[in-house]
Parts: C-alpha cells; sequence; structure tokens
RNA sequence: CGGGGCGUAGCGCAGCCUGGCAGCGCAUCUGCUUUGGGAGCAGAGGGUCGCAGGUUCGAAUCCUGCCGCCCCGACCA
C-alpha cells in the first residue's frame, strides 16, 4: 500500500479526551475515530489491526473444534422473556421498538439466542458436545463508557457456547476453552493471568477471568510471582486428551491469581509466602463460565440421553473482548514515541520510508524494494509522500510497524539500505537485494 | 446515577470577567529555498463560536432552557 493512496488521518497533537496511552495513540495514529460516547467508527489502519486479531481469536477457536456462526446483532425481546433475563437486565440492555411495535434489542451477550438455536437443532445426545461460536458486535448501554474502545458502548466480541451432555463433559468443555484461550493471547504477544471470577448464584470453581497486566487496568489484582515463569507460549496441545488439558488448567491455577472482587487477604497470605506477594492492575480481556443448565432448562434445550430420557444440556459461555484488546496490547506494547506492534497483530509488517520521494534513483530503490518485499509475501506500507524525513520518521514510529526499512541518497549510493527495528531501536545496513530475506530471517516464527 | 469540567477552523487553544471587525500555533494549499529525526521565507484557503430562545443599537461574550462530550467515583467483554 502506497501511503499517498491511502487514508491514514494521523494527528501531532493528542486529543485532549484522551487520558490513556492507548486511547491516545489510537486516536493520533488515525485508527479510529469517536462518533459518539463509546461508539467508534474503524479507520483503515484500526481496522486492519482489529481483523488481525479477530483472525488469531477464530483460528484459535476452530481448533479446539468450536464452530463459527453468526448471530444478528438486533434480537427479539421474546426469547429474553422466556429466560427471564429481559426485566432482570436492567438499562445497560438497548432497547428498540420497530415499525409494529414488536419490542426489539440489540443484543449485550447471545445465551438465549444460542440455545434456541441449539434447541432446534438438536434432539439427541448422540449430537453432541458441540461448540458453537461467533465474532459479533455487542452494545451494552455503559453508565460511563471510557477509555477509547476499552470501555465502549459498541464492542466487538467472540462469545462461544458449549453444549454437553452432563457436568463432567462440560468440564471438559470449559478447559479446552481456557487452553485455547492462553494460546489465542500469547500469539498476541500477550500474557494473560487467568484469575478465579466471581460465579455468582451458580457456585462451583468454574469461572476465570484473564487479564493483562498494566497501570491503566480497571481492575486490581494480587498474584503469586511465579506466574510470571510460567511458560506463556502458545505451547502445543492434545485437545481430545482429556488429562492433557486439565493439566494444563491445573497448572495455571495452581498459583494464586485473584481480581480484587475475589480477593480475600486471609486466603492471599496462605497460599503465597509474603516476597512472592504481588498486586497491580489489570485489563480483563476474556471471561469464561460454566453455568451447567440455566438457560437450558428455561429455553428447553433438551436432549434424550442413552436411555432415552429427555435431560437439559449443560453448557458455558466463553468471551473475548476483540475490541478490547486492540487497547490492551497498546497498553502493554508501546514507547513515548507511539505503539510497537507484536508482528502478529500488525496492521503491516514493513514500514518502506523514502526519504527523497521524487528523486530519481530513490524512488526506482524504493520500487524494487517494495516489489521485492511484495513477492516475498511481506505487506508493505510504503511512505512515498514527499514529506521532511523527520515527520516521516515520527509517523512511522507512532504507527509502530515491526520493521522500518528507510531509503534515502546516502544508502541508495552504496546499494545499502538501512532496516530498523522498531520494538529494539536495532538498525542494521543491508543490501538492497537482500531486504526482504533479512526481514524473513529475523522476523518471529509464525505461530499460526 | 452523584461530583467536577468542557463545547470557538481537521487537532491543540486564546478571546468571555468588563458586549463593538472571530484570533493564535500546528495541519492543509501555492511558490521559492531547503532536504537523514516534526525546516525557512512569502502568500492563500478553511468558522452556523454546540442548539434554541431572550436582553441589547449590537452577543462567541450577559440571561434562560436544551443537547453533546470528557474526567473522578459506585457497576462491567
Amino acid at each position: 500500500m502506497r501511503l499517498s493512496q491511502y487514508f491514514l488521518p494521523t494527528l501531532r497533537d493528542d486529543p485532549k479526551e484522551a487520558e490513556i496511552v492507548s486511547h491516545r495513540f489510537m486516536l493520533r495514529a488515525g485508527m479510529i475515530r469517536q462518533e459518539s460516547a463509546g461508539i467508534y467508527s474503524w479507520l483503515p489502519l484500526g481496522l486492519r489491526v482489529l481483523k488481525k486479531i479477530e483472525q488469531i481469536v477464530r483460528e484459535e477457536q476452530n481448533r479446539t473444534g468450536a464452530i463459527e456462526v453468526l448471530m444478528p446483532t438486533i434480537q427479539s425481546a421474546d426469547l429474553w422473556r422466556k429466560s427471564g433475563r429481559y426485566d432482570d437486565y436492567g438499562k445497560e440492555m438497548l432497547r428498540i421498538t420497530d415499525r409494529h411495535d414488536r419490542e426489539m434489542l440489540y443484543g449485550p451477550t447471545n445465551e438465549e439466542m444460542i440455545t434456541d438455536i441449539l434447541r432446534a437443532g438438536t434432539q439427541s445426545y448422540k449430537d453432541l458436545p458441540v461448540n458453537l461460536y461467533h465474532i459479533q458486535w455487542k452494545f451494552r448501554d455503559e453508565v460511563r463508557p471510557r477509555f477509547g474502545i476499552m470501555r465502549g458502548r459498541e464492542f466487538l466480541m467472540k462469545d462461544a457456547y458449549s453444549f454437553d451432555l452432563n457436568a463432567e463433559d462440560a468440564v471438559h468443555s470449559y478447559n479446552k476453552m481456557f487452553v485455547a484461550y492462553l494460546r489465542t493471547y500469547a500469539r498476541m504477544g500477550l500474557k494473560a493471568i487467568p484469575m478465579r471470577a466471581d460465579t455468582g448464584p451458580i457456585g462451583g470453581d468454574n469461572s476465570h477471568e484473564f487479564l493483562i497486566l498494566a497501570d491503566t487496568g480497571e481492575s486490581e489484582v494480587f498474584f503469586d510471582k511465579d506466574l510470571h515463569d510460567m511458560d506463556w507460549s502458545a505451547f502445543e496441545v492434545d485437545y481430545d486428551d482429556r488429562d492433557v488439558v486439565s493439566g494444563v488448567v491445573r497448572d495455571f491455577t495452581s498459583k494464586y491469581a485473584a481480581t480484587d472482587e475475589m480477593y480475600v487477604e486471609s486466603e492471599f497470605h496462605d497460599k503465597v509466602e509474603e516476597k512472592k506477594r504481588l498486586s497491580g492492575r489489570g485489563i480483563e480481556v476474556g471471561h469464561i463460565f460454566l453455568f451447567g443448565t440455566k438457560y437450558s432448562e428455561p429455553l428447553g434445550a433438551v436432549v434424550q440421553d442413552p436411555d432415552g430420557k429427555p435431560v437439559p444440556v449443560h453448557s458455558g459461555s466463553y468471551g473475548v473482548g476483540v475490541s478490547r484488546l486492540v487497547g490492551a496490547i497498546i497498553e502493554s506494547s508501546h514507547d513515548e514515541n507511539g505503539i510497537i506492534w507484536p508482528a502478529s497483530v500488525a496492521p503491516f509488517d514493513v514500514g518502506l520510508i523514502n526519504l527523497r520521494a521524487g528523486d530519481e534513483a530513490t524512488d526506482n530503490a524504493c520500487q524494487v524494494l517494495y516489489d521485492q518485499m511484495g513477492d516475498a509475501g511481506l505487506d508493505v506500507l510504503y511512505d512515498d509522500k514527499d514529506d521532511r524525513a523527520g515527520g516521516k520518521f515520527s509517523r512511522m514510529d507512532l504507527i509502530g510497524l515491526p520493521w522500518q526499512v528507510i531509503i534515502g541518497p546516502r544508502g541508495v549510493k552504496d546499494g545499502k539500505a538501512e532496516v530498523k527495528n522498531r520494538a529494539t531501536g536495532e538498525r542494521h545496513d543491508v543490501e538492497m537485494s537482500k531486504v526482504a530475506a533479512f526481514l524473513r530471517d529475523n522476523s518471529p516464527e509464525s505461530s499460526a
């Protein structure tokens, strides 16, 4: 993509409404534009990141055997009356009336609808287990939206729903999602610590929130220092092996970690020796939850078991805040100059900077490199604009592409390109013809 | 929902107290000189001063009402 033909409205000054780093950089880098409180347009650069994150989430869901569907944003009130949540949900739910005076709502979540979909399509225990998910916009009319897309009213969420014949099978479904979440966040370069979460009236151990440590997080967290030493890479697992999967869950839940709502000081002190007690703040980027037959019973999601008896299915729901992750990644990966994208979610792989646009030799060298990198499968943003060097450097640092390939008359004379790593700041003089190979050899292995 | 604050050009702001030509910086456009970390000079374009009403010869400025947005707290992917 040539920058001269792209739409990238960057800002030099901080917009005054943006208090936290991710919000500031997203606005300045031209990723989003606010349309209303908690509602944003996604501009080209932001949309690219959103799609990358969405795709990683999708791939990791599919890997567990979960199946993608797409449910509408608008739902009928009827289903919510059946589950009893229409009145319970309160003002957070945006209620709409259509032209026939039918009561509709903009979905804040989809337990009712997915349970009804399953009910209609499943009659036998032989049809289970099944895990259906979708990645769809949600609307929750938050009292106070803030921090840009981190707490928007409209947000993109992956929500998965598992259905099993009995409680034991449901735990395996839950565990699979737990492991999938570890892998998902790891692939985005994040360490998201699973923490016991409030299970509300249902009880039990089976609810965890996944939190990214960040000063700007909305939750206060308490955890064992040993968690930092766990293997946070996207390790391989056999999802069909119940023991392996539950073993991973056991490992990652063996160390104390709790958000303020579950935190009990005496328990923390009991389980963690003093020098290993850490506390801080975290951003919730996922929440998984096993709720048994809470929705299947009222909505009649029943299958026949091997004895021919009708039994309500056991379910769980599993959410990932896809749009929130864009902000969370920036919170955990930036410097004073701008964003530092992990390669897996970067909007482009490389920024090619032409320091002397209009100079024939420099233009030609850039064109050759642009084609070369494109042929090598790299996604390149080519800054071919007739701007000054300083502005180009600043803008490229701001938008945070993993690599910058800098071409000026100086290098062109020697046949050399300057390759800069955005994260480390390291610069390498690389022969023009070897730039694509250099980037391939020095990029983090693709974890797909 | 309680408390605080803001609304003037794409972004950041001044002007309002004490009513009298709507300004500054950045950005944008044109020309020249420059050209490896946000250049210089000269010129130019861009505004329903959030909206409505009122007071006044005259309102960005004073008064009333409304709308929008931000921040802090109680709630949440």
